[in-house]
RNA sequence: GGCGGGGUAGCCAAGUGGUAAGGCCGGGCUCUGCAAAAGCCCCAUGCGACGGUUCGAUUCCGUCCCCCGCCUCCA
């Protein structure tokens, strides 16, 4: 059987994954979701395609997935919005759930199991539930301010993520401003008291209305939905320190049991070799490059063929280079639909295609594995295009269309389903067809005009025509 | 200052103690009435710099240079 093996950010390590004792082969995988105060941009988007490859890959290594993503729509940014949009803070963030919905179909992101939101009642009981405990065993205090803090030195274990020493840290300008009456610079918070910015957004808690802090509502959804031991758990470097730190703070302050088995985290992304700022003027969420004409499964490609712990430079020359490469296996695919026929036995001709799936066994080289990819394709084509001496057989090109259907399920960048030929054009192509035959190529090309006006491509290949969706 | 990730051909990017995958671009050829594609081939004596270890280093060790990120709520 396939061995997985990952780099566990909290060990640094490349380790084998295993399911836990008595679990089978199922996995939990928790990933962290947006922040819905606006579309998310491709950054996010990294993230989210990354966390889709590995639940494929896994899936595809034969494991059963559970995978959870939350929703934050209450935080400073989210209330900020909506006051300023004038609306509730539902009617605010709504819209941007949609659109990541959206967005992550036109990414082609495998739906997680549930979406928990952070303004669920059953959620922020929950949470409640959480601060309490820590507060009963001493994790915790009320502050003057009203708001709960988390008590950073009750908890020894804290910074063993990030492999932080706190005493070393230097305080920033963004800890300098902050007024909070804390005993600790350090203490983050778990409940944060109404202020009236807040504005009608607010629970009711033992310690008074307010809202959950950020960090406590993934432990809650977190362990809440997977247990209180979750195998897997992904998000973005940036979120190591501090959100994941205190995660795991709060969560085996809690229970006594470790929150998280495997840790990963994914580099950022850089857009033309800058960081990603909307004041840089670089700064892409999925809309705006699928208004500019690309589509989702391009920005898949290049958002996903870069390792995921190597930072990412988006451009548009990348996206171009995406563009032709699915062009290529675009091609290639329908070479070997032709060549297969209606063959449906199917002949494994070459084992090497199995180091596409080893490659991702191994920390997920994507690079790696693409290399088999396009040298199955190179060395295909080659044989595609020979005589009668080693020709690809139908049968075997049955076995890389059967091999192509599994890296698809892992990659997911097959081309869209293509639409059915119109009727009209389907006649336009015979009579083309035919005025080709008598070699009559003035009318042959006139009719290609007329199949242009109608929205479609026509093609000539030494096969005869082909036609595609202008 | 602390911690982390990087520097490999024009661009993107794997990888290994034994002489550099793959993608894009570019060049050549094939196919071709035209057009548009596609296919095949070629394209780094070189892997940030300088030392060291070694029969041999891009890969190990040391020193140094440069880039990026995090250091309290940004994937």
């Amino acid at each position: 059987m396939a061995t997985v093996q990952i780099l566990n950010t909290l060990t640094k390590e490349l380790e084998l994954l295993k399911p836990r004792e008595d679990e089978g082969k199922k996995l939990s995988l928790y990933t962290c979701g947006p922040t819905v105060y606006a579309y998310a941009h491709i950054g996010n988007f990294r993230a989210y395609v990354f966390e889709d490859l590995l639940q494929r890959h896994l899936q595809e290594r034969g494991f059963t997935v559970r995978r959870v993503m939350n929703l934050t729509d209450v935080d400073d940014k989210t209330i900020r919005g909506a006051h300023a949009a004038g609306i509730a803070l539902g009617d605010f963030t709504r819209p941007f759930k949609e659109a990541f919905f959206e967005d992550s179909k036109a990414l082609r992101l495998l739906p997680a199991e549930a979406y928990p939101e952070a303004t669920d009642a059953a959620q922020i009981a929950r949470m409640i539930a959480m601060i309490g405990t820590l507060m009963e065993k001493g994790h915790a205090y009320l502050a003057e301010d009203g708001s709960v803090y988390f008590r950073i030195a009750s908890f020894p274990g804290y910074g063993k993520l990030a492999r932080v020493d706190l005493e070393n840290q230097r305080s920033s300008q963004r800890v300098a401003s902050d007024e909070y009456d804390k005993e600790a610079v350090a203490d983050f918070a778990l409940w944060k008291a109404w202020v009236p910015e807040d504005g009608a957004v607010g629970w009711e808690s033992p310690w008074g209305r307010g809202r959950p802090g950020w960090h406590i509502e993934c432990s809650a959804m977190a362990t809440g939905l997977l247990g209180e031991t979750i195998d897997i758990h992904c998000g973005g470097v940036d979120n190591i320190f501090p959100h994941h730190e205190a995660e795991i703070a709060q969560c085996e302050c809690v229970g006594a049991k470790p929150f998280v088995r495997y840790w990963m985290h994914c580099a950022h992304l850089m857009v033309e070799g800058s960081k990603m700022a909307k004041s840089a003027g670089n700064f892409f969420t999925l809309r705006d490059l699928l208004d500019k004409g690309w589509t989702g499964r391009e920005v898949r490609y290049a958002l996903i063929s870069v390792h995921y712990r190597g930072a990412l430079n988006f451009t548009m020359e990348g996206l171009g280079a995406a563009r032709t490469a699915l062009g290529r296996l675009d091609a290639w695919r329908e070479r070997l639909h032709e060549t297969a026929g209606s063959e449906t036995a199917a002949e494994t001709s070459d084992p090497a295609t199995e180091g596409f799936f080893a490659a991702l066994d191994d920390d997920l080289n994507i690079s790696s594995a693409l290399a088999v990819l396009f040298e199955t394709l190179r060395e295909s084509n080659r044989r595609m295009d020979l005589g009668d001496e080693g020709k690809l057989s139908p049968a075997q090109a049955r076995g890389l269309l059967n091999w192509l259907a599994r890296v698809d399920g892992v990659l997911a960048l097959e081309p869209e389903a293509s639409q059915s030929i119109p009727p009209e054009v389907e006649e336009l192509v015979a009579a083309r067809a035919a005025a080709r035959a008598a070699k009559e190529w003035k009318k042959s090309d006139e009719i290609r005009d007329q199949i242009a006006a109608l929205g479609w491509l026509v093609k000539d290949t030494k096969d005869g025509q082909r036609i595609s969706k202008n």
